[in-house]
This record gives C-alpha cells, sequence and structure tokens, in this order.
DNA sequence: TATGAATTGTTCTAAAATGAACAGTTAATA
DNA sequence: TATTAACTGTTCATTTTAGAACAATTCATA
C-alpha cells in the first residue's frame, strides 16, 4: 500500500505537470486557429494531413481521436476551403482518400510562423533545453504515449 | 538560418510529441468525466479546487484559462450538485470565494480510483521510469510551461 | 452467390463552450 | 464626494463538438 500510494502520487504529480503545459498549448492553439479562420479540429486535421500525406477519414479518426461527426464536418468545411483535396479510394467506393493542398501547405506555413503561435512559442522554449534533455524527453513522452493508446 | 531550420524542427518534434500525449489525455479524461455526469470544464475546476483549496472565480479562470462564461456556467452546475461551495468575499460583494465540498472530494477519490481512468494509466506508465528521468520530465515542463505562460 | 453482420461516412439533434452585451460593484481621480 | 473607468460575474445568442440514427458499401460465411 505504501508502494501504491507512492505511485498514485507520481502519477497525480505527473498528471498535473503535463495539463499545466496542456492547457497553454490549447489556449495558444485555440488562438491561432480562430485567427486563421480555423476550429481546433481543422487545425489539427491539417497538422496531421501534412505529416501523413495520404489518408482516409477512418485513418485520420484513429490518430486525431476526434468523434466521426466533427471529422465529416470539419473535412466537409476544408474541402470547401479548398484546403484539403478528397478523393474516392480506388476499388472501394465506402472509403475516402484525403490529402493536403498547397493552399493547405501555404497556410499551415503561415500559421507556423505566426509571432504568437505555439511554434514560436515552443521554438524559444527549446533553446534552452541541452540536447540530451530534449531527447530524453522526446523518448519518456514516447513511452507515455504508447502507454495511454493501449487503454482502448 | 541554418540555426533557424534546426530550433524550428526541433520545436516541431516537440509539438509532436506534447500532441501524441496530450490526444490520449483529453480522450480518456473526456470518457471518464461523462461516466460520472461531469463535463471537462467541470472536472478540471474540481480537481484545481481539490488543489487550491479556496479560489475566487477570477482566479479558476486564471488557473485553468476557461473562458468566464464556460467558468460561471460549470461552477454554477458544481454548486446544485452539490459539490462545490460557493460564499461572498468578506469586505467585497463582487467576488465570489469557491471550496470544494466533501461529496466533491469523494467524487474525485472515486473517480481517481477507476480502473480505466486517466490516473490508473498514468500510474501503469509511471512505473517504469527511474527517478531522475521523472525528475528531469517535471523539470522540463515546469521550464516549457513558464516559457508559454509568458505569452499573454 | 445470397444473406446477415460489420464498416465507413453523413445527417440531424442535442449538448458543450464561447463571445458579447450586460448588471452590479469597486477603484481611480477630479 | 461625484463621476468615470475598470473589474467580476451572469445571461443570452451563436458556434463548435459529439452522439445517435441513418444510408451506402463491403465483408463473412452459409
Amino acid at each position: 500500500m505504501e508502494f501504491e500510494t507512492l505511485h498514485t502520487t507520481r502519477s497525480v504529480q505527473l498528471l498535473r505537470s503535463f495539463w499545466n503545459v496542456q492547457k497553454n498549448v490549447m489556449r495558444i492553439i485555440q488562438r491561432t486557429a480562430a485567427d486563421n479562420g480555423l476550429s481546433v479540429p481543422q487545425y489539427t486535421i491539417l497538422t496531421a494531413m501534412i505529416l501523413h500525406k495520404e489518408l482516409t477519414q477512418k485513418n485520420l479518426g484513429e490518430k486525431t481521436f476526434f468523434a466521426k461527426s466533427t471529422l465529416s464536418q470539419s473535412v466537409d468545411a476544408l474541402v470547401r476551403e479548398g484546403l484539403l483535396h478528397r478523393q474516392p479510394v480506388e476499388d472501394n467506393r465506402r472509403e475516402i482518400q484525403l490529402s493536403i493542398t498547397e493552399k493547405g501547405k501555404k497556410l499551415l506555413k503561415t500559421i507556423h510562423e505566426q509571432e504568437d503561435g505555439i511554434h514560436m512559442a515552443f521554438g524559444e522554449a527549446v533553446q534552452d533545453l541541452e540536447d540530451d534533455q530534449f531527447h530524453n524527453l522526446l523518448k519518456t513522452h514516447l513511452h507515455i504515449a504508447q502507454h495511454l493508446e493501449e487503454k482502448e
């Protein structure tokens, strides 16, 4: 039980630690997205698409965890804005292949460079980190993320 | 410019790294909150209140970054459920002092112990971490969070 | 291959979250 | 002290997000 309490305490500390970063990330992303006429899911979808090149809507859902109705509506809006390309999958009339357009890439690049955006903020924070501190952080995050993924 | 690109790249890596944890945290918290009849802000408010004992609604806003209309409504619902105590501040008829009730504490304790909840998940992930790995993580998070806080 | 089950995405309705206008209170300063 | 400005919280209208029912397609297997 001593053991239990110890770990519970550490898990609470860890959760709070993530939360303190996370709430700031959300605050800044929400503002950045809104400033550029996007909702948070829309912005997230764009960043996922630039990373993965091509995804079906289903795969996009697995990566982002948004409800499929949210995805459907967000994707639809992005396509209407010409930021996303949507084309049927060969030999499959149910799934839909998504990819980012040039206009989408350009918008993300602009956002990326914005003074008060999340990238600039992280860029400053990251400058103070030692190389091994940085790599340990990524490694530990990966470990934790993998653990959380397993939960359903 | 070489320099710039390097840091930009690291900041993107870092952002993705946080996002991969964050999206899982949100997914699990959303489910846990819903299972216990709470919205995400409501759950977040309870956890903030258990940490800070007493807060005015204004202070709560500074800690959580929720819109004040969201706070007002969430707090109201929590008070109606008997999870939060709301009393006027002495010598100030504008501000309102908030504190968590016994019922609120009890609910959080229950949630805390739930099998598929965020605490248990973090508890498992944290077991594999070395002491110094854990402390370095907290330290680095703190550094990053402080940096982000400065952005407005 | 025919039939029922599972999958993928959309639509509609309801809930959650926000911004803006507002009311009441306190603070600043003339 | 009177008057204006700033602050704290609420309310209302709107936008955003999610859940549930649905349509269309594909898969499993009899």
